[in-house]
DNA sequence: CAATTGATGTAATAACATTACATTAAAACG
DNA sequence: CGTTTTAATGTAATGTTATTACATCAATTG
């Protein structure tokens, strides 16, 4: 499914996203759209909901958050597994994909008759400059 | 560090987990021992905090729930990365462990220069039953 | 036995997420 | 067009997960 427009809240949620430095919470991105309207924590997870399902943004487990996708090439949603590095020093967080691992775990669940739907892999550490 | 022994709490949420077929939330713990003397949260996430760090049980962070470990070996705590699979369907959860894997990430992440301290690798889907 | 450290008990609150129900906007279609 | 249907929104209430704060008790150490 190609991304279809989005709407309002959508956009509010996608641009709050966008321009945060690293991961929000839905309750922080609800705090940054108050004054251009937002009320209630369902708005935030509506709008999220839709975004994660056109791969416009990531859910790290891990945090409770969401960051935008980075992804350069088009949001065709799907570009396989999904990796994260994250710093607990500055709370950046990179993605990164690898095919490697990817075809690896594919053998791995494979053995096991079993089907991936969704696949989390989250690095907890320090990047370079918080080491 | 070796496993010291256990406190009463602590061995009574190791229990619980250990005789439970699936991952239990903190909660779902608490009213399982609620009459053996369970009576707030803190209880239950104070002794899980210990049994994570001896390595006897696993945080799911895509469940916010938590399983035994299912390690064969003695519990002598990182025996490297971790891995699931997480039935949608009727909730089993298999734990494993892939050097391959290991070493990819460690590759990728050496790349950056990024220091891991724990990784978090959970794969949602349907186990063979359940497909 | 005093001092320290680790474990426990309890209450309150914070943080994250969903259910339920009413309303409005947009798209599809005669 | 206007009607039907579907998608999005607004709002309140509640459910679920996790932590903070503070007091007490137990075990270990010196």
């Amino acid at each position: 499914m190609a991304t279809p427009q989005l709407t309002k809240n959508q956009t509010m949620v996608m641009d709050a996203l966008s321009h945060s430095e690293g991961p929000m919470s839905a309750y922080t991105i609800l705090d940054k759209l108050r004054d251009q309207g937002f009320r209630a924590p369902l708005q935030v997870y509506r709008a999220l909901d839709k975004l994660l399902e056109y791969g416009l943004v990531h859910r790290l487990e891990s945090l409770n958050a969401f960051v935008a996708c980075t992804c350069p090439h088009e949001h065709e949603q799907d570009h396989g597994v999904t990796a994260f590095t994250i710093c607990e020093g500055c709370g950046q967080v990179t993605e990164f994909h690898d095919t490697a691992i990817e075809q690896r775990l594919s053998a791995l669940t494979r053995a096991q008759n079993f089907k991936t739907e969704k696949t989390t892999i989250e690095i907890r550490g320090h990047c370079q400059s918080c080491a």
